[in-house]
RNA sequence: GCCCCCGUAGCUCAGGGGAUAGAGCGCUACCCUCCGGAGGUAGAAGCGCAGGUUCGAAUCCUGCCGGGGGCACCA
């Protein structure tokens, strides 16, 4: 027995006690169930009683006998406690709640999958970290949760762009190919110039590919760095991000967006609005309709356009391209940008919150010897994705930085990090779908199969927690989904595993020594398939790999 | 001054109003004649402070304290 099919037999069993006139109250469109930590508390347990007692004008356990009394007439449920203030503790029988295992075992890959977003275009944008050095830690953590969203939402059935925001042109740019042109001739860093040694490794590689840059004028020159070393930096942070497991569907560049025009489209549609002005020479937004706390410059009044005239093309663009919602993934730095962005959407005559979602997360801190790290790209101080990567592999990186919600600003311990060592809740999900793995190819070498299934069998209460756990997968995806928090899987992955090591060590699928092989040992095996699938479609969504050994 | 995020065990972090607040690491004591001990069992140890809403608050609201990040015709 699913959740999903618990929570219609509880809907029954409250529409069913009104109609025999035990209380009267409307049945409540979300009925909750959860599992209960204490496992006297039965397999899963639900507080609907408490929740009509008010509006039904009874005191919550007389609602709730009612409603235990209808339920135990509905199928597969074995026994129903009312407990504590009201609550429903039920148990369901084992034949009907071992079926789980089949169901997952039948659905493979695809269990856990919902349609919650079907037919939804989401266009999802992350990372989008300037071509002035290699990704640092911080863009690392939003490679690894939007990655992990992405194929979250896609699991929930919604069509997926990963974006990429290009930005090849402004003043951080011009810092940049100062530093290769002045790191080429041999000078000091400039003044607000970037300073790690991968500017000399690139304005060494720009010169190996144009050995007569340097014949050229200082402005010139300067020109052919920006170019060249633009490309070969971008060209670095999409290897690394592939290595990482992350690829863009679409990378979209600041300047494209000029020369096609789009911005210019863009403040044409929003004076068609209404929503453009002019004052003191410059071209305005006036945001403030919507809630920003001051209108916004879109062209400035020396004729060139403002940052966000960028902002508004692309989004438009996005929307164009077919996308519902567009979602943007930020950092902490950029949480002034929401209430412009939102008022901007307005502009637009969408509806913020819908068509358009900030996710803004909190930074990564560095700490090193107890004290915190400061990083930066100009002072040359950086710990880069690849740094990470060399020091823990891409699983334990990926993990580490999933499963936390984005909401909290995340330590990491650079000694830790040079140990690499096993202090990372990854190694225990992938051991719990290891274990499995070879679980299953003993099982398979001691002649046990799949032939029979008999779900009763399933009793231990190792099993029983194990498989309402199990159950709760579709739940999961579909909430993280619903919340933008892919860290949700993660510390779901982590309790799973927990219960299938204590199963482990309770319940033998592989009889020991000459014991015949029953049919508990083929029903067990079934379960030990069922977690393997559960552990490594939670662990795809996280782009960890599942190995079969570790 | 205004805005956003955070404050939970020694450390890093979970916990969408429910029962005795959890995990990993660390600490203490245990468990392999048996499917991988990178595992399991038992234990010590915690919701920043003060009000409020509620039958019920770590969770929602207000104020305070502490930490981080923002408030450009910069990008």
């Amino acid at each position: 027995m699913t959740p999903d099919q618990l929570t219609s037999a509880l809907r029954a069993a409250v529409a069913s006690a009104v109609a025999t006139g035990a209380f009267s109250a409307e049945v409540p469109a979300e009925i909750v169930l959860e599992r209960p930590k204490n496992r006297e508390h039965g397999d899963y347990a639900s507080n609907v009683a408490l929740r009509l007692a008010k509006p039904a004008g009874k005191p919550p356990r007389e609602v709730a006998d009612a409603i235990a009394k209808a339920l135990l007439e509905q199928d597969g449920i074995a026994k129903v406690d009312v407990a504590g203030p009201g609550f429903l503790n039920i148990t369901v029988d084992a034949g009907s709640l071992g079926e789980l295992a089949r169901t997952i075992v039948e659905a493979g890959a695809g269990y856990g999958r919902t349609e919650q977003f079907a037919g939804q275009h989401i266009n999802l944008e992350f990372v989008s970290a300037n071509p002035t050095g290699p990704v640092h830690i911080g863009g690392v953590r939003w490679a690894a949760v939007g990655d992990s969203l992405a194929r979250i939402l896609q699991a929930n059935g919604a069509e997926v762009t990963r974006e990429y925001y290009f930005n090849d042109h402004g003043a951080q740019i011009d810092r940049f190919s100062r530093s290769l042109l002045a790191s080429a001739l041999g000078e000091p860093t400039p003044e607000d110039g970037y300073a790690g040694s991968y500017i000399g490794e690139i304005a060494q590689q720009v010169l190996a590919a144009e050995p007569d840059i340097l014949g050229l004028s200082r402005d010139e020159a300067q020109e052919r760095f920006r170019e060249a070393g633009v490309a070969l930096m971008f060209a670095e942070i999409k290897a690394s991000l592939h290595d990482f497991g992350v690829d863009f569907d679409v990378y979209t560049h600041e300047n494209s967006l000029y020369e096609s025009g789009a911005v210019g489209r863009a403040i044409d549609r929003l004076r068609a609005q209404g929503e453009i002005f002019e004052a003191d020479n410059a071209t305005w937004l006036r945001t403030t309709d919507y809630g920003d706390d001051k209108d916004r410059v879109v062209i400035k009044s020396d004729g060139e356009p403002a940052y966000i005239a960028g902002d508004l093309a692309y989004y438009l663009d996005k929307r164009e391209r077919g996308a519902d919602k567009v979602v943007i993934m930020l950092g902490a730095d950029h949480h002034g940008y929401v209430g412009r962005m939102m008022a901007m959407c307005a502009c637009f005559g969408d509806t913020p919150g819908e068509n358009l979602q900030l996710l803004i997360g909190q930074m990564v801190n560095l700490v090193k010897d107890g004290k915190p790290v400061r990083m930066g790209k100009r002072s040359g101080n950086i710990i880069t994705q690849d740094d990470l990567v060399d020091a823990v592999g891409v699983d334990a990186a990926r993990y580490s930085l999933t499963r936390s919600s984005a909401d909290s600003t995340l330590e990491i311990d650079l000694d830790l990090l040079v140990r690499a060592s096993n202090e990372n809740p990854v190694h225990y999900v992938q051991y719990a779908h290891a274990r499995t793995a070879q679980l299953i190819s003993h099982a398979g070498a001691a002649g046990i199969t799949r032939e029979v299934f008999s779900p009763e069998l399933l009793e231990l209460p190792s099993e029983t927690t194990l498989l309402t756990a199990l159950g709760d997968f579709p739940r999961v995806v579909a909430q993280a989904g619903q919340l933008n928090e892919p860290h949700r899987v993660a510390r779901y992955l982590e309790e799973l595993a927990g219960h299938f090591h204590r199963w482990y060590d309770s319940a033998r699928v592989v009889p020991v020594g000459d014991e015949p092989v029953t049919d508990t040992n083929r029903t067990r095996l079934w379960l030990a398939v069922a977690t393997r699938q559960v552990l490594a479609n939670g662990l795809q969504l996280l782009g960890v790999s599942a190995p079969d050994r570790k």
